[in-house]
This record gives C-alpha cells, sequence and structure tokens, in this order.
DNA sequence: TTGTAAGCGTTATCAT
DNA sequence: ATGATAACGCTTACAA
C-alpha cells in the first residue's frame, strides 16, 4: 500500500509537502498541490489512520457500549449515535454483548486502548466508582441511562420515577383502582424506580397494590406471557396493568387474548418505551415513550465536544428527559372484570 | 499515559524486556516478568493500539457496514456479527447508515484506513465491479446478501428465488388459486427474485397472477397497509397475499382486519425474514425464515479466517442459505372471498 | 513555498 | 535472559 513517502517520491517533492496537501494545510502551491493529488488518486493513496492517530495522539472516533444490539431499544439508541458521528464523519467504535461488569469493563478498556477519548457507554452492570473513575481519565465519557450525582453532567439519562407517576395517574384518571403489576426480574434501578413511581401516585390516592398483583419475569415477550399467566392462574383481580416495558406488555396481552378477555374492554394494558413493537402489536399499545434516539444523539454530542474542548468539563448542566405518554388502543376505562 | 518506556525506567529493564511480557512472549525471567506486570498495573499501563497496528502492519478489527441500524433485521444481523468478534475478543468498528453508493464507498474507505482486514459488508447500491475491486484489496471481504459470481467465495446470501417457490408450493396446496402480491417499490434483486420464485412456481401450476393483483410500495408497515388499501380499492380477487417482508405483510393483514376481512379465514397473508414482529401481531405471521443471524456468523467467522490465512482465499466453498417456512397462523386452505 | 528531521509507542531483529 | 536499535507512516516545529 502506498504511503506518503511513495507519493512524495513520485511527486518529487519532500514528506511534509504531501503531508500539507492530505490535511489540507496552507502554504503548499497550487500547481504542486494539484500535482500530489493527482498522484495520489493515481496511486490509490490511503492515510494510514493509525499512524496518524499515533503521532496526533488522539482517535477522532467514537467508542459505543451497550449491553445488547438485537433488542430493538438499543438498536434504536445505537442508531441515534450512529447518525451524529456519521454527520460528523467520524468512526464508531462498537462494542455491546455486556451484560457483566467484566465484559463491560473491557469494553471500556479495548476503547481507552484505542485512545479513544469520546464515548457513550451504557452501564449497569459497573459500579458508581468505576464509572467515576473512567469518567476522570477519559475526556469525552458520558453515560447513558444511569444517573450518578458526581458526575451528573456527563449523565444522559431518564426520569423513571416521574414516567411511573405519570402511569398511574393516567390509569386512576380513567377510574382504575385494580392494578397489577409486571415487571422485571432484575430488580435494577429502572425497574425499581418506574414500578416506585407507580405506587407513590396511587398511594397519594389511598390505592395499595396487592402483593399477589405484583409478578417478575424477564423483562422480554416471554415473560410478559409468563407473568400475565401467573396473574390470571393466581385469580388477581384488577382492571389494568402496567408493565415494565413494551415488550412484556405485548406478552401480557397476547396472554390475555388467548385467554379470551379483552383488551381494553375488560383490561387496560400500558407499556413502556414505545418501541416500533408498540404500533404494530394489537390492539395497539398505549405507553411512555422513551426518546432514546434523541438521548442517544445528545450523548454522542456531548461526548464528542467533551473530547475536543477538553476544558469545558465542569458545566453545571444536566441532561435529564422525562418520559410522555403515548395514548394507542390499549387503555380505556376501568371496565368490569 | 503511561508508556512503555516508563515501565521500563521504573522497572531498570529495556523496552524490549517489557515488551516481552506485555506479548507473553518466551525469555524472560520470571522474576523480572513478575516485577514487570506488577509495576505496569501499578501505573495503569495500556498499550496503544494505534501504535501496535502500525507497527505489526495489521488492525485485528471486524469492519461492519450496515445499511440501517434501527431496522431490527439489520440489528439481529449485527447481533450475530458481533457475537463473534466478542468472543473472539476483537473490536468492531461499525458503520451504518449506508443507503447510497457513496456513503457505503465512504464506510469501506475508512475502514480500510484503519487497514482493517476483515470486514463483512452489506451494500446494494455499490456496482458489482466496485465490490469486486475491493474484494481484491482487502483479504477479509465479506458481502453478505448479495451474490456476485466472481468473488462467489466472498458471498453469504440467501436463495430468494427459492424462498418464493417456496412460498408458491405452500399457497398452491392448500388450494389458493387466486393470489395477490405486495412488493417492495425499490426492485432490486431481493424483491425481484422472491416476486420471480412465486410467479414461477405458480406458472408451473398452470396459475397467473393477475396484473391487477400486484402492488409495490415502501417496504414497511404503512407500505404494507398503502398496498392492501389499493389493493382493495381495485377490487382485486385474492384469497392469499404475498408480502415483500413481515413489516408489509402485517401493514396488509392490519388494513384487512380494518376492513372486516378474517384474515386467515377469508384472506391468507404469507410474510418473509421471520423478524420478531411476526410473533408479535395478531394474528400470528406465518412466514419464511430469513436466518440472518446464523448467516451473520458465518460471514464473521468467514471474514475473520480469511484475513488472517490470506491464502485460504481460492476456495471453491459457497455459502447460500435457504429460506424455510414457518407455519403460524396467518396462512388457512383456500376460503371464497 | 518547500524541505529537514525529530518523535509518537510499539514490535522485532540483532547482538550480547 | 536481556538490551540496542531500526523500522512502521505520519505530523509538525524549525530551517531554508
Amino acid at each position: 500500500m502506498a504511503t506518503i513517502k511513495d507519493i512524495a517520491n513520485a511527486a518529487g517533492v519532500s514528506l511534509a509537502t504531501v503531508s500539507r496537501v492530505i490535511n489540507n494545510g496552507p502554504k503548499v502551491g497550487d500547481a504542486t498541490r494539484a500535482r500530489i493529488k493527482e498522484i495520489m488518486k493515481e496511486m490509490g493513496y490511503r492515510p494510514n489512520a493509525n499512524a496518524r492517530a499515533l503521532v496526533t495522539q488522539r482517535n477522532p472516533s467514537l467508542g459505543v457500549v451497550l449491553a445488547e444490539l438485537s433488542d430493538p431499544f438499543f438498536a434504536t439508541l445505537a442508531h441515534g449515535i450512529e447518525s451524529v458521528a456519521r454527520k460528523k464523519d467520524i468512526q464508531v467504535l462498537l462494542s455491546s454483548g455486556s451484560i457483566q461488569s467484566k465484559t463491560e469493563m473491557k469494553a471500556i478498556d479495548t476503547l481507552m486502548e484505542h485512545r479513544c477519548e469520546a464515548m457513550v457507554v451504557h452501564s449497569k452492570a459497573l459500579s458508581d466508582d468505576a464509572l467515576i473513575e473512567y469518567a476522570k481519565e477519559i475526556p469525552g465519557f458520558i453515560l447513558i441511562n444511569r444517573y450518578i450525582e458526581q458526575i451528573a453532567n456527563r449523565c444522559v439519562w431518564l426520569d423513571n420515577y416521574a414516567g411511573g407517576c405519570t402511569i398511574a395517574k393516567h390509569l386512576l384518571a380513567l377510574g382504575h383502582k385494580k392494578i397489577a403489576i409486571i415487571s422485571s426480574q432484575y430488580q435494577i434501578d429502572d425497574p425499581v424506580l418506574r414500578t416506585k413511581g407507580v405506587e407513590d401516585e396511587l398511594a397519594a390516592a389511598g390505592i395499595t397494590i396487592d402483593r399477589n398483583a405484583i409478578e417478575l419475569a424477564t423483562p422480554d415477550q416471554e415473560g410478559g406471557e409468563q407473568a400475565m399467566q401467573n396473574l390470571l392462574t393466581k385469580g388477581a383481580e384488577f382492571t389494568a396493568v402496567v408493565a415494565y416495558n413494551d415488550a412484556m406488555a405485548a406478552g401480557a396481552m397476547s396472554m390475555l387474548l388467548d385467554h379470551g378477555i379483552s383488551v381494553p374492554n375488560q383490561v387496560s394494558v400500558i407499556g413502556f418505551d414505545d418501541v416500533i413493537l408498540a404500533r404494530y402489536c394489537r390492539p395497539k399499545l398505549t405507553t411512555l415513550k422513551y426518546p432514546i434516539e434523541m438521548m442517544g444523539i445528545k450523548a454522542a454530542e456531548l461526548a464528542l465536544s467533551l473530547a475536543s474542548n477538553k476544558q469545558t468539563d465542569q458545566t453545571d448542566e444536566t441532561y435529564k428527559y422525562t418520559p410522555t405518554i403515548v395514548k394507542r388502543e390499549s387503555v380505556a376505562i376501568a371496565g368490569h372484570q
């Protein structure tokens, strides 16, 4: 593969001049510039990104660490991130499949070895301390979907608790009093906060949720089906079901339908996330919009700008997003079972 | 950031020795090795991947070029690819969002600048010639979802034509004679081949499709709805609808349902791809399984192995996959309209 | 406007 | 078993 040296030789100039042409540097005669460009094209020259990263001590890439690409939620997030990278013509280094803290850590370390200075990471497994440490070392380190007070200006996150409140308010307004909850068996912050929001809001209206009407399962369609199955088996009474996410809601809904229970006439179902599935399933799912793509875009922009202006770290700005309700067909006024 | 030199100084040894320790090279005293490792840990040493790539003239990364990450189909593909990279502890360089030939080309070029030798690319926009050229230059260049004869051993692809035949056979066996087709308005190879498979098989049974019963639209849910709308408006007669993909099938189905036409009792609907949506929608979609994750895995393995054993390029092996039918609820024996 | 030369962090080939 | 030292391809003062 042709190097800068080959070009210089062929053009009868020095390395420096070629380098200037490559980088659109100033102080190069128009004639020489044109000639060199011509020769580069002829010889199929391609700059060596590694050499460049080495000498400049910087890698203009955006590192991305995600839990799971095949999940539509993460795919949408990745899409948002990728769109800003593409617009700025920046290469994305992706690591997904990290669900354990070890894998997450390794992913970040690999990115660091590439001297990647901008990265948006989704981490549920690593400790606050570990992440704070990374944030110190990496100028453009942005956390998505997680809030850590000490590095608040590095966090782009969703107010899950507020989401829970919104759901409860909506259901309350429609006259629902017996409410079931289907949540994730992984009781990390997201599901816990959402449930707490629902419960607190309900409590404010003098309603408590029957312990019998809470089911935990895997946060996917199968989990939703199973959880609903269990609810039905136990004979729990409810006119509305709050699911941890859309996938579980869809699963719960199909199980309800399979049992001849009409949604939303007999039972209302509400999801969370507003992934594409929410529009596909029947009845169409009423859910909370998780503006994940928008958040991904914000996170990517933040990471990139922090990585370049290494000074502007200490802002007081904060990046909290609040989910809003998307009314479709799966929720109605309280019926009688 | 600490370099190999810093470590060498701190340990009172030469660069070479430290390098040997890092690479688990032989010929290093156990005591020295231990001491150096200790110091590396203390100083938080991280090898510089760029320097390494420069001197070794190779980048142990896997480049991935996709059209659109937010599409569940591509997300699944990416997931397959990523899983093998992760297993082999290889960094993924991702470029998505390439729908035009310029973007695709740029994505590949960027990867080349990083001296990436293994890549799996999904390209619909670039010409055969351009791709053949890349395949020549890049040892581990693998094309997914595309077949080019001259570089057949670099192609991991699906037999769309066979898929069309399978669909037709299935419908024929159930007594369907009046069949409508909803295809993509982008008449690139995939939709064309699928339709041709259907038509040829039908023709073999003496059945031709009414030109009136063919609709093209965008290959998504909205497109499916619109196409079905048009079919209905035109008063086309059919007992079964063959859709280009699951999204269109789902759209068509919901439009049918909205018009009070029962699926599959009055009209059968069959999709293609078997994305997650096929299991979510109601009735559950009968469709053809596109083993995209499996294919992604194959492609990634191929790319990586080709990139390392630069000799084994000229095999006669070929990587064709055949879609198989997944029977669910949306297809039944021919009814009367 | 152009050239010279040092150096980025590693690996790898020689010596020792 | 360990050390010097020359690359790798590029950018960037500093000279000319």
